[in-house]
DNA sequence: ATCCGTTGTCGAAGCGCTTCGACAACCTAT
DNA sequence: ATAGGTTGTCGAAGCGCTTCGACAACGGAT
C-alpha cells in the first residue's frame, strides 16, 4: 500500500505539498506539480479513503436508501439507483446502498458514524418515519418522492398531478367521455406512497373541468386480478372507452383481455399507460404513455444533493414535468351507438 | 459528534477499555461493560467510520459492481443487489454500489484506496477484463456468474448447464420430440456472458441422450422480433411441440403469438421458461419454469465473501442446483398426426 | 509465604491524511 | 535600497480509533 509520505519522498517534496497537489487548495508551481504527478503515476498511489475521511471529516460517499420491497416498479428503482451511482461518480462521490430494512436506524447510523456525507431516500411515504430524523440532523438529503409535509426538505419527483391531468386531456381531446383508471395494488394506496393518489387527484380535477366521467379501480396486477377488475368496470360503465393504467403488471393483461373481449385498441378503446418507455414500446400494442423519467430523477437528486453539500441551493420541491408520447394505443373515441 | 474519548470519560474508564467493550477482543468485567454500555446509550455514541477504517485498516464495506446496462433481467439484478445488501448488513458490512461504467479502474480505485474490504462482481463476462486485476490483488472477491477461466476465483451462479438438461428431461418425459430454444438477444451471446451458452450446451447434450431434436434461435424480445423468430422456427420444424424460453421479454409475446396461431398451451405445445418466479406466475398462462434464484445467489455470494474475509473458505465454484416447477404451460405431447 | 498464570484495565503509539501557520524566496513599487 | 505583497513549500498538529505491551490485582498451586 503506497502512502502519501512515500509519494512525497519519491518526488522530493513534503507530504503537505503532495496533498495540495491532490486537492488544489493551494497554488503549486508547475514543476513541482508535474514531479508529484509523475511519482503518483509511477508508484500507483491511491489516497486512503479512511484517512481522508478522518482528516477531512468528509467521506465522499452518498447513501442511497432503496425500498426493500421488490413488488413495484423494480426496473424503475434500478434505473434510478444506477443513475444516482453514475451521476455521483462524476462529482467524485461513491454510493452506499442501504435497504429499507433497517428503517430509521439506518439514518441514525449513517449520520452518526460519518459513513456518508449525505443521503438520498427513495420510496418515501406520505408520513415517513425517517423524516423527523432527517430534519433534526444537518445531514444534507434529497427525497425521491413526495411526503405530506415537505417543509425543510428537498424532494424530486415526477409531477404525478400533472401526469393525471395530461392523461385526461389527451383522452378528452380524442372525444372520450367515460374513462377508467386502473391503479396500483390496494397495498400501494394503503402504504400512502402518495404518487398514486396525486395522479388520481390530477386526473379527476382536470376531468371535471373537461366533463369526463372517471371510474377508479386499484388492481393487483396479473391476469386474474385484471380480469376481475375489467369485468367490474365494464359492468358498471359499459360505455367506458378510455383506460389509464398506472401499474406495470396490469398493462399486458389488460391488452390481452380487451383483445379477448373483441374490443380493438385503439379503434374501440384507447389505453394510456404510466410506465417506463421500455414497457410502453415492448407491449403487444405500442402504447401511448407518460414516461417515468428514472434517469432524470436520479440525476436531479444527485445534483441537488451536491449543491447542498457545497452550500449552494436551498430546500425546494422539484417536480419534473410529465411528457406524453402518443403511440398506437390511443385514437378517437368511437361514434356513440 | 460524540467520540470514544467522551464515552470513556463519561463512564470513568480509558478509551481503550471502551474500544474493547465495543470489539469484544479482550475480556471486560461485567460491571465495567455495563457502565460503558450505558454511557454509549446516553450519549448516543456512534463510532466514526473513517477513524475506524484508518486504525484497523478494515472498512467494513463490500463493493458491489452492477452492470450499467438495464437491458436484461433487471428485476433479477435488483433482487440480487438487495439480497447482497441485506445479507451484508447481518454480517456488519455495508455495501458500496459501483456501476460497470468505470470498468477495471473501479477495481483499482477501490482496492487501492481501501474503500472496501472485498468485492462482488455481477454480470461477469467469459473473458472479463477485471479478472486479471482481481487475481493479482489480495482483495477477497466473489463473482456472480461464471468466466471462462475460474482458477483462483470464487464464483456463484445458477447451474445453467443443469438447467438446460432439466428442461430437456421434462419435455422428453412428456413425450415431446422436436423442441425449440428461444434464447437471449444476439447481443447477449456476442457479449459472451456464458450463461446462455451453458444452458444451451446442457440442453443439447441431454437432448442427444434422450433423442430430442433441438432448434436454437436467439431473439431480441418484444412482439415483432418474436413473431419473426416463431415463424422461422415453425417453418423449419413444423412439428415443434416444446419451447424453452430464456428471455424475459420474449415470454409474453410467445404466448400471445401461439394463441393467435391457434396453438393451445399446453394442449398443442408446451412452454418452459427460465425466469424469475414472479414472471412465471404473472404471465397469461401460469408457466412451468426454472426459477432464477436471485436471493440465493446474493446470499451465497455474501456468505462466501465473509468466509474469505475471515480466512476460512478457499476459492471454489458454487453452482446452485436448478429447480423446475411444473405449472400450467407444459403437458403431454399431442399424438402424432 | 512464594511463585505463576489469569483477568481486567490503562497509556501510548500510530494508522494516512488535511490543514494551519510559518517562512523563505521572489517580485514590484517606492 | 527597502518595505510590502505574492507565491510556493514545509513542519507539525491532530482527526478518532485500534492495538500492543505493561502492569496491578487476584487466585490457586506449591
Amino acid at each position: 500500500m503506497v502512502t502519501l509520505a512515500e509519494v512525497a519522498q519519491h518526488a522530493g517534496v513534503s507530504a503537505s505539498t503532495v496533498s495540495y497537489v491532490l486537492s488544489g487548495k493551494r497554488s503549486i508551481s508547475a514543476g513541482t506539480r508535474q514531479r508529484v504527478e509523475r511519482s503518483i503515476q509511477e508508484l500507483g498511489y491511491h489516497p486512503n479513503a479512511g484517512a481522508r475521511a478522518l482528516a477531512s471529516s468528509r467521506s465522499n460517499i452518498i447513501a442511497l436508501m432503496v425500498p426493500l420491497r421488490t413488488d413495484m416498479y423494480v426496473p424503475v428503482m434500478m434505473e434510478i439507483a444506477i443513475a444516482v451511482a453514475t451521476n455521483a461518480r462524476t462529482h467524485g462521490y461513491d454510493v452506499l446502498l442501504l435497504t429499507g430494512e433497517e428503517g430509521p436506524d439506518a439514518v441514525r447510523r449513517v449520520t452518526g458514524s460519518g459513513l456518508a456525507d449525505a443521503m438520498i431516500l427513495m420510496d418515501v411515504e406520505l408520513d415517513d418515519e425517517r423524516l423527523p430524523l432527517l430534519r433534526e440532523t444537518d445531514q444534507p438529503s434529497v427525497l425521491i418522492g413526495l411526503p405530506a409535509d415537505t417543509t425543510g426538505l428537498t424532494c424530486v419527483d415526477l409531477d404525478f398531478g400533472a401526469t393525471g391531468a395530461l392523461c385526461a386531456e389527451h383522452l378528452a381531446l380524442l372525444g372520450h367521455r367515460d374513462i377508467a383508471v386502473i391503479g396500483e395494488a390496494p397495498a400501494v394506496y394503503e402504504r400512502h406512497t402518495g404518487f398514486a393518489e396525486r395522479t388520481l387527484d390530477g386526473l379527476r380535477s382536470r376531468s371535471r373541468e373537461l366533463g369526463l366521467r372517471v371510474l377508479h379501480r386499484p388492481c393487483e396486477g396479473g391476469y386474474d386480478a385484471m380480469a376481475l377488475t375489467l369485468a367490474r368496470i365494464l359492468d358498471e360503465r359499459p360505455g367506458t372507452t378510455g383506460f389509464v393504467v398506472q401499474n406495470e403488471s396490469a398493462v399486458e393483461p389488460l391488452l390481452a383481455l380487451l383483445r379477448r373481449e373483441g374490443r380493438a385498441v385503439p379503434e374501440d378503446v384507447s389505453v394510456i399507460a404510466i410506465c417506463p418507455d421500455q414497457v410502453a414500446t415492448q407491449a403487444s400494442v405500442r402504447l401511448t404513455s407518460v414516461a417515468i423519467p428514472a434517469q432524470d430523477m436520479g440525476r436531479h437528486a444527485v445534483e441537488h444533493l451536491i449543491a447542498k453539500l457545497e452550500g449552494r441551493d436551498k430546500d425546494e420541491v422539484v417536480l419534473i414535468a410529465p411528457e406524453l408520447t402518443v403511440r398506437a394505443s390511443t385514437g378517437p373515441a368511437p361514434a356513440a351507438p
